[in-house]
DNA sequence: ATAGTAATGGACATTTCTGTCTAGACATCT
DNA sequence: AGATGTCTAGACAGAAATGTCCATTACTAT
């Protein structure tokens, strides 16, 4: 049996260009036909920056069509109605942010150290995930039902991907839940407080972090890979 | 010179009794007088039972006045506008839930594992910190300048004092802050997220947070304070 | 060119919320 | 009893948002 390229996965961050596909969303601006000014992503892109920055109680169609210069009554040829757009935007959050979560996690690792790099390259990459959305929609989740239902499952998810992340490297099953509890609220807190530290500072915390999160020293190896990532990325 | 009452500090969670005073809102349920319905304090619990359960922008004088059976008119007599209620929300987030946080994080303890058991104390205790107002604010921050203001230097200076918390205990000043910050984010993270375990289950967990946290084992004593004041909390 | 399709814009109806102004109700002071 | 101060209700004005209906526009296919 030949081994397919498919299969060779190198350990450590996943880099950019696997992501390309698995996080699409036609993007294409093809000169627009006939009498179309936008297109219906066009509306999602809009609602989407709103929802990001103001929260869903500030997603108002109004305030859409005066963004995109368009009648406000032509939002509903694209969608029957706000929940119809609101729908659209928790799934695309589902289709994002949780998958991109749940594949830093599996992505293989030489050692914990490693996989807890993996997971942080997954959280600071923002073609990967996006801390705002994931906020907005942790905030919408507060005050509906059925948002809440759907966000609790992605929740579950996630811990439960990062938990199993630290038994692969021997960590018994209690411990493996808290030190995944620990390392998921963390990071989440981490990104929504916008502390704004150079990227200076941030590299020279890592081996603290995992140090706290793993309860081990990291190798130096580590350290390098991450730093590659970050450079790659381009963040300051 | 004698000892004074007032500085014989106990190590340990912060007892009920001594909270008495400082978070006080006059609550007092006096008759109410000639065509008095409602006083300028049940404007503003209404106000906050809002604000938690569904954030600023669902703050709304009408429903207010239909939840307290009053004219919405007369709320013009207690408040100038919906802007002057608002602020008033936001002080008393600052005059309790900061306050609450400082006091746990400087209250006197014998070890680092007791020190961090004192914070778990200040965040499980609803009298003390409340997780939803806290989230409340936090996301008003994310679309109010004002507001950001005020809530950054509130986080800050939480953060501060957990790091010098760590710092009492030897801790290097780097470390600590890493610390301080792992702490603090997992805390709020984990109260935010409702996972509704049964009290049992967490205490069962406290060892494995203190290990996390700390990077060392707890004595069993500061677990017996743990479990002594969660029962006077009456928390399940 | 002409009919059809896909989107757009404007008018209309309704709801929800904010803020102002004024008259009335109730206790207390003189 | 009458005046005063404190709160409340209702009427009015107006802004902001949702959703519906229908005429119009601009391109497409025949």
């Amino acid at each position: 049996m030949h081994s397919s390229r498919k299969e060779q996965k190198k350990a450590g961050p996943i880099p950019r260009a696997d992501l390309a596909e698995a996080i699409s969303l036609e993007n294409e601006r093809a000169e627009l036909l006939g009498n179309v000014k936008v297109t219906r992503q066009d509306w999602l892109d809009a609602a989407m920056d709103i929802f990001i920055h103001s929260g869903v109680g500030d997603v108002k169609i109004l305030t859409l069509s005066d963004k995109l210069n368009v009648s406000r009554s032509s939002f509903y040829w694209y969608f029957s109605n706000r929940k119809d757009l609101l729908d659209a935007l928790l799934e695309y959050w589902e289709e994002t942010n949780t998958k991109a979560l749940l594949r830093a996690a599996e992505a293989p690792a030489n050692s914990i150290a490693q996989a807890v790099c993996n997971v942080f390259c997954g959280f600071i990459d923002p073609a990967q995930f996006d801390t705002k959305l994931d906020f907005a929609v942790k905030d919408w989740a507060r005050r509906s039902e059925d948002v809440k239902k759907v966000h609790t499952r992605s929740d579950n998810a996630r811990l439960h991907a990062l938990q199993k992340m630290f038994m692969r490297f021997d960590y018994e099953e209690t411990d493996a839940l808290v030190r995944a509890r620990i390392l998921y609220y963390m990071q989440l807190g981490y990104n929504d407080a916008e502390l704004n530290e150079p990227m200076e500072d941030r590299l020279a915390l890592i081996p603290h972090y995992i140090l706290g999160f793993t309860g081990k020293k990291g190798d130096e190896t580590v350290l390098e890979d991450f730093r590659e990532f970050v450079k790659q990325l381009g963040i300051s």
